[in-house]
DNA sequence: ATATCTGCCTGCTCGC
DNA sequence: TGCGAGCAGGCAGATA
């Protein structure tokens, strides 16, 4: 499930792949992909840049049009001169002057949108874990008198911009914050500590090229190396690396939380 | 305004 | 061996 160190690396391919090309044809295979605009409409174009927001992956052309792409739970661009062999589920295909560039979804979550408008898809991005304005006073301000869970409150797009399940939960543990706490509950020091850990731990993620839990792969097909690292998130049963107590499960908002009840109690 | 619930999707794993 | 249930979860949109 690729968040944001893991969108990150595919922007970082994408930099190195089609920067400066034109699009020389388009084959979409599965339309539905495609939630807005026409992918025809970029043959002809060249890109220029291509940046994060969030989870989201922008990519500016040479003319009024905008292209964008959420990859969901199992999204992600491939270079296909890069592989051995055509994947499968390739739903959408790109050919530029050096080569083509692949979208592969399984579960077909993720998407596309050309916008002619440059209007991106989003309501609300909230603030990127990296930019100079994520400090610790901005979380006190977003967290303030929320009744909802600090890890539902990680989760939201539209206050912190790039966190998904796994980075939550190993956040909070590096944080040593129980993530059923209410955000509004938290002091400002257990703020700066997650605030700090947020950001040490997408660092590390990112010079780990990213967490390959079953579907995620680089451009090149190989795999991210974080789930190494990973202290808590898919651990149910096994012991803390910290203080030797099981990690336990819970459920939250219909999704699963890993947490050390003691380290995080 | 904030909080909660549902649908979208496919592949894998588990139990019978 | 086959098969259905459950699960993985980000996000939009609907509802409370």
């Amino acid at each position: 499930m690729p968040e944001l160190p893991e969108v990150e690396m595919i922007c970082r391919m994408l930099r190195e792949r089609i920067l400066n090309q034109k699009v020389i044809s388009v084959n979409v295979l599965l339309p539905r992909i495609i939630r807005e605009g026409d992918l025809n409409t970029i043959v002809g174009s060249v890109f220029t840049r291509v940046y994060r927001q969030g989870k989201f992956i922008c990519f500016d052309l040479d003319n009024e049009l905008k292209m964008y792409a959420h990859l969901r739970m199992t999204g992600t661009f491939l270079w296909q001169d890069d592989l051995p062999k055509k994947p499968s589920h390739v739903r959408v295909e790109i050919e530029f002057e050096k080569g083509t560039l692949l979208y592969r979804d399984i579960r077909t979550l993720g998407g596309i949108w050309i916008a002619e408008n440059g209007k991106p898809p989003w309501k609300k991005m909230g603030v990127d874990p990296f930019d100079d304005e994520f400090t610790s006073e901005r979380l006190s301000e977003m967290f303030d008198k929320r009744k909802i869970a600090v890890k539902q409150a990680l989760l939201d797009q539209s206050l912190i911009a790039g966190l998904g399940n796994i980075y939550s939960s190993e956040a909070l543990f590096k944080a040593n914050i129980h993530p059923g706490r209410t955000a509004g509950s938290l002091d400002i020091n257990e703020i700066t500590r997650l605030r700090d850990a947020i950001k040490e731990i997408l660092t590390a993620a990112i010079e780990a090229k990213g967490t390959t839990f079953r579907d995620f792969q680089l451009s090149d097909g190989k795999e991210g190396g974080f789930q190494d690292f990973l202290s808590v998130y898919r651990k149910e049963g096994l012991l803390c690396s910290r203080c030797g107590t099981q990690i336990e499960r819970i459920v939250q908002a219909q999704r699963s939380t890993y947490f050390c009840p003691k380290c995080q109690g």
